[in-house]
DNA sequence: AGAATTATTTGAACATGTTCAAATAATTCT
DNA sequence: AGAATTATTTGAACATGTTCAAATAATTCT
């Protein structure tokens, strides 16, 4: 009992320091916010906010990792709810939308850093790899679900990453969106939604082979490098 | 005649402060070098680096600007000696390349930020506009010397900016590129270049005119958003 | 229980980008 | 030429992310 006690006690410590953290980050921005800063509204040292996380980075990272826990049910509800591939997508990704919606300005601090896969908050970095890789197996669901959508086997295993990489684009456009209310990136997400669609429809005929063909060469080889990276780097 | 003494002093003095950090930038990365270190190595004070350079990004701003002054001749050299619209493409491209190769780390550690159009450093921010637009106006003038690729009228107006985005993608890919030799980047530039020719060739066919329609709206969507940020911000 | 070990907390110290007031040097004005 | 102005140089000081040794608290071992 006197263990679960402590080690309560320390996880409400973590928390505290977390929750101050993304609270701050919220309120005043990620920069605006200094560990000092944390650590007073938290009520602990500065050192203890060190003992707790390992940067100012990983307190973002713990933001990640609460909300994609925070976001698998209400996931898991659309994609149950949603009729149709092009729903399923719309639907899936409007969860993010929503989720973050109150994060915007924060996540875009961080997307900032998404052409640097060096980087850790990057979404193509080794440390996020297995937040992608998760939230493209919903991908990979809405495709499996689909009846009407059916692509050529060719393209088929690369779609989920297309998707995914086609979402990312799409929140990296919303974070930097600074038209009122971000409309500009609601009827960006409605229209390319579309087109996605169609494209994925027409993607099946015979007459567009050869150019599905370089595409999917194109996609495997642009995939070959980043596979063999991370290969290299383990 | 003294007047003439100073400025060029003061000019000597600048350009040893960005000499000696481009170099230190190069050897040991830009995070590594400190602007002490570029101090000490320029032998001037903490304080006179700042008095030439706001910041150690301006530092790198500085660099921009020094690699498009050098790069101009070589650019139009290479589309002077061009044939056709994809070796001019291509060569066209190759001059960055090829001037950015004994850069390609330091490079990396610009492009980071990237994705973020409010970083000064961002090839999509403001402050790097005269050198993007610089830039596009290259890609206008392989377009419109061409005879062989004629695109329809909706989408001309677009192609520099598409094309310019297509050469910043395979940038931002080399600079991240860790196979051997860069290999990988190489056989991308090589395939893509050549979709981009076939894409651009069948994209005048009456059969593609709704999704080329659709596309161009796109473009437009997203471009007006940026356009809008720029006007609002000014 | 008391010793040994482990977990947690603390604040000082460090590194580094940046700012700033003061000093010095150069230039312009009269 | 000498005063006034402007340009340049300097190093101390600051802010902030991070590290670290030492202190304290909790837990485990015997």
């Amino acid at each position: 009992m006197l263990k679960t006690t402590t080690i309560k006690k320390s996880e409400v410590t973590r928390a505290r320091i977390l929750d101050m953290a993304l609270d701050l980050f919220r309120r005043q921005g990620f920069d605006e916010t200094t560990m000092r800063g944390i650590a007073t509204a938290a009520g602990v040292s500065l050192g203890s906010t060190y003992y707790y996380f390992e940067s100012k980075e990983d307190l973002v990272m713990a933001f990640y990792e609460r909300a994609i826990e925070e976001m698998a049910p209400r996931i898991e509800a659309a994609l149950t709810g949603a009729n149709g591939f092009e729903e399923s997508l719309r639907d899936l990704m409007a969860v993010k939308f929503e989720y973050f919606k109150l994060n915007r300005g924060f996540l875009g601090a961080l997307l900032r850093h998404a052409a640097d896969p060096q980087n850790r908050l990057s979404p193509f970095s080794e440390a996020t790899r297995h937040i992608r890789e998760r939230d493209q197996m919903y991908f990979a669901r809405v495709i499996a679900a689909s009846s009407e959508v059916r692509v050529t086997d060719d393209l088929r295993p690369h779609l989920p990453k297309l998707l995914w990489l086609y979402q990312m684009g799409l929140i990296l456009y919303w974070v930097n969106d600074r038209s009122a209310g971000q409309r500009q990136t609601r009827l960006l997400r409605e229209k390319t939604l579309t087109l996605v669609v169609s494209l994925l429809k027409i993607s099946r005929f015979a007459l567009l082979k050869p150019l599905r063909s370089k595409i999917v060469d194109l996609i495997v080889l642009a995939e070959g490098g980043q596979d063999h990276d991370a290969i290299e780097q383990a």
